[in-house]
Formats: C-alpha cells, structure tokens, sequence
DNA sequence: TGTACATCAGTGAACGCGCGTTCACTGATGTAC
DNA sequence: TGTACATCAGTGAACGCGCGTTCACTGATGTAC
C-alpha cells in the first residue's frame, strides 16, 4: 500500500486543483508496479524484486522506499490490484451476457476466468497460488473485498438460475462464517445457504481445470484443454439450467 | 536423483549379499529427504535449502553432493515421491471402494484426495502450485509416469461407471496427447474417447476446491470445507452413476 | 514579490544475510591379488 | 592373511551472488508570511 497517496476524501475544492507532486507520485507508483509486472511475465513471480524494479525503473533501490515501506507492502499492493482485476472481468462477462439463460452466462463467465488465466499465468499464481517466497497473505485487507466482489458475479448468476435441479441437499447459515453471510444476505435477501453453497461449489468447478492447466498438469494429455473446460462448463450450465437448448454448441 | 543408488537391474547373487555402503547410502538419502520434508513443513516449500538440510543433519553443506549433484535434483526427487505418494493413495482409496457404485467410489476417491492435500498442504503444493522459486518442473522424467498412476485411478472410475448420463459430447481421440492416447488404449481397449475426456474433468472437478482451499480462498466464507467438498463430490457421483440410492447420506 | 523554511524524491555507499556451488583435502571403508 | 590400492563420505574454507534494508546526505519543489 502506497504510504500517502491521493488523500481521497478530501476534495479538490479543498485543496485547489490535485499537486503536482501527487501526480509525479502516482505516476511513479503506477510505473514501480508496471515493472513489477514486467518482471513476473519475464520470470516468474518469484523473482519480484525491489532490486530488480529499481534496476529497471533507473533508480537506486532506496528510491522505492519513498513508495513502500516494505517489498512485502509492493506485493500486497500487486495482490489487490489482481483481485480486483479478475473481479472487474467476471462482472463484465456476467454483464455481457445478462438476459441469456443460466447456461449460457455460467459458460461466459467461466470462459472469461480461464482465457483470463492463460493469458496471465504469473497473475493467477499471485493470487491462486503460492504468490512469493516468504510473503504471507495478510487475512484481512483490500484483497478479501475484492473476493468478495468476484464471490458476488457468481452468486448473482445462482440467484438468476435458483432454484436448480441440482443442490437440493439442505444447507445452514452457519455453515458459512458470519462476514459471508451478512454479505450474502445484504445483497441477496431471498436466498438460501443451498443457493449460497452452490456458488461456492461453482467457483471450485470453475478453478479446478484452469488450475490444472496452468500448472501444467493437462500438457500431457490434452491437446486443446480449453475444449476440455468448454465441455465442462456446458455440462454444468445444463445441470444449473433448463438444458442444453439453451446454449449453442461452438465447433471448436 | 540420486548420483548411483540400489544399482536395481544387478540381482544380490551376482554381487553377494546388498553392500553396506550402499545401506548406508540408502539410509543417509532418506535422511537427506526426511530433512527436506521437514523443512517445508516448517517454513513452506520455499525454505527448502540445501545448507538448511545440511544444517539439521549437522552436516557440511558440501557433503549433500555425495548424494546429490544440484539442488534441482534433490527437489525433483521430492516431487516424484510425492506424485506416488498421491497415485498410491489414490490406488488405495479406489482399492478399498470396489465393488461399490461409481457414486461411492468417487466419492471415496475424492476425499482421500482431499484429505491427503488438507493434511500435506506443503507436498500437495510441490506439486499442483509453484514447486520452488527457481525450480523448472522437467517436462518427462517419473513425475510423469507417477501423474498417469494417478490419472489410471480416474480412468478405472470411468470405467466402471460407463455409460454415463454426463457427457454425452462426440469426442475424438486426436483432442488428446499420442502418449496418453496410447496409455489409455493399453489400460482400456473398448474406453471411448468421451471417457477419457471425462476423466480428466472428473479431476479437474475434484481439484477445484480443493486447491482453493488449500490456498486459503475459503476461509472467510465456509466454516467447514469438507462438508462443501462432500456435497460437490456428491452431486459429481449423482451424475456419473445410477442415482443418490447408491450412497448413505454422512452427517458431518 | 521575495525570502525562509519544510517537504519530498532521490543518491551513494554500506550492512549482514543465506544461498548454491567449487576447491583442495583427509581419513575410513572396501577390493584385488 | 596380509598388503597395496581404489573408492567413497565427509571436512573446512572460500567464491560470488542478489537480496531487503538502513544511514547519512543533497538538491529540487512547494508553502507560508
């Protein structure tokens, strides 16, 4: 997190027009994390380093300490910025494909996480593996906001789709921790845990091949893995939908 | 891989009874590994180090490679033992269920799956996440042999269950890699393509929250993983086989 | 409009660390005759 | 059974590396009066 950025609760008018020092500050941040970035699509995420970053940028490594305390400060800023990133592409999917049924949507959705994750491997891993060595996930922060927000693209796709021939098994609210639940309840007053557990399950069967493949754990076996996932996903966008009518068939 | 162990094609009656080096050998190997399992459960897989391992068996560093050329060759060592570890559970699991309906074997499969990666998370990611920083997963080797072990274990579910209500796509065996083409034809002369496929989504299914577990993506949403699982894995048995009679609903 | 002062971005050098790996060696264990 | 030699496990010291982070500082930019 960017030690003083912005200052955004205070309004232009306040302040006169935004500093320029602010500006050149921001600049400097967005380009420390584009190098960053740079660096992960060059190597790895592992081999994120403030060195590295100063090195590319022209600078002294001591130069970034003016914008992060801590290296571990960068990468939690690296995470958020990932997390909101997947979030804002399910949300688009899911709105692009608003007023198609259940099946079509879940097939968008998850079409839109997986092209996602093959084009940024090292940005998947950051968030849905072991992100760096000796960085710890702090349990709180802007990340588990941002999870939430790509909880909720599937939880609006359940909620269109409920109730559904599959989980009919009963379910409980304190199945859930109560900070999911209140949030599930702030936007989805009408549903039940099943409609909440099956978003769950839904996101796992979403991330089950995806993680696979990126990890290269299909590169022996399949030749097309999207294919794969494609069939997967129809198959559950029918078990959530009124059939296969719905969606049509795309030849590979 | 160690430098010149067992020497496995020589039989004991052409050499006379096993040599005490190479006990010795063998032993101070398994050692080597022990140490390294216990580092990375202590510290994560990234703490992985030689000196670190030298240290624990009050050791100099430099006597590893007697027994090791190069850190990579330890931790490819490492990451074969776990894949067999993970096909023998497997193998277990799926040994201990026959006999009963697709429904149950999966079922039985998949949470000793579960249960293996919840108990090893550190093992579970050597081998399905970012093994270590600077470690390139050779692309053969037995890693492969002992993935398609635990692959074999999917294939033999399908199997069994097919016909399936799922998967009722037209498949054609040129979507798959020849070697694993190959390797299913050898195991499975009459298994057609569209189980093979299923097969692999059948993992892909099992995985998915699995790893998101693993990595902590449930946390602040579900208070008990296992029982999200055991729906999922539920409804997947439904959908391979004859219908939930097959399997006895277990209160958590 | 000018001046005194505070803020800030950035430099340059250094710290201590742990790492994988190499060099030159020693002393014990096994083997061949 | 004894001796000469080869093999092997392991020592001890050192190499060069890149890392995150700290110290003491400089010079430019902005602010207050």
């Amino acid at each position: 997190m960017p030690r003083s950025p912005w200052k955004p609760g205070v309004t232009a008018a306040q302040v006169g027009a935004p500093r320029r020092r602010d500006r050149l500050r921001a600049a400097t941040i967005a380009e420390i994390k584009a190098a960053a970035r740079a660096q992960m699509d060059a190597g790895g995420a592992d081999t994120i380093s403030l060195r590295g970053i100063a090195r590319d940028m022209g600078m002294t490594p001591r130069a970034i300490y003016t914008y992060y305390d801590t290296r571990d400060a960068l990468i939690s800023d690296l995470i958020a910025e990932v997390y909101n990133q997947v979030a804002g592409m399910l949300e688009t999917a899911l709105a692009d494909a608003a007023g198609q049924g259940p099946a079509a949507q879940v097939l968008a959705v998850a079409t839109a996480y997986r092209d996602w994750a093959v084009a940024n491997p090292d940005q998947f891993q950051l968030v849905y593996g072991n992100p760096v060595p000796g960085y710890r996930r702090p349990p709180d922060g802007p990340a588990a906001a941002a999870e939430h927000r790509a909880c909720t693209v599937l939880l609006t796709l359940v909620d269109a789709a409920w109730p559904t021939p599959q989980a009919a098994e009963p379910h409980d609210w304190n199945e859930f921790k109560p900070g999911f639940t209140a949030a599930v309840r702030a936007s989805f007053p009408d549903m039940p845990p099943a409609a909440a557990a099956l978003a769950l399950r839904l996101w796992g069967r979403m991330h089950g091949l995806v993680a696979l493949e990126v990890y290269g754990h299909l590169d022996t076996q399949v030749t097309d893995p999207a294919q794969l996932y494609h069939q997967d996903m129809l198959d559950l966008g029918r078990s959530l939908g009124l059939g296969s009518t719905t969606v049509e068939r795309k030849t590979k």
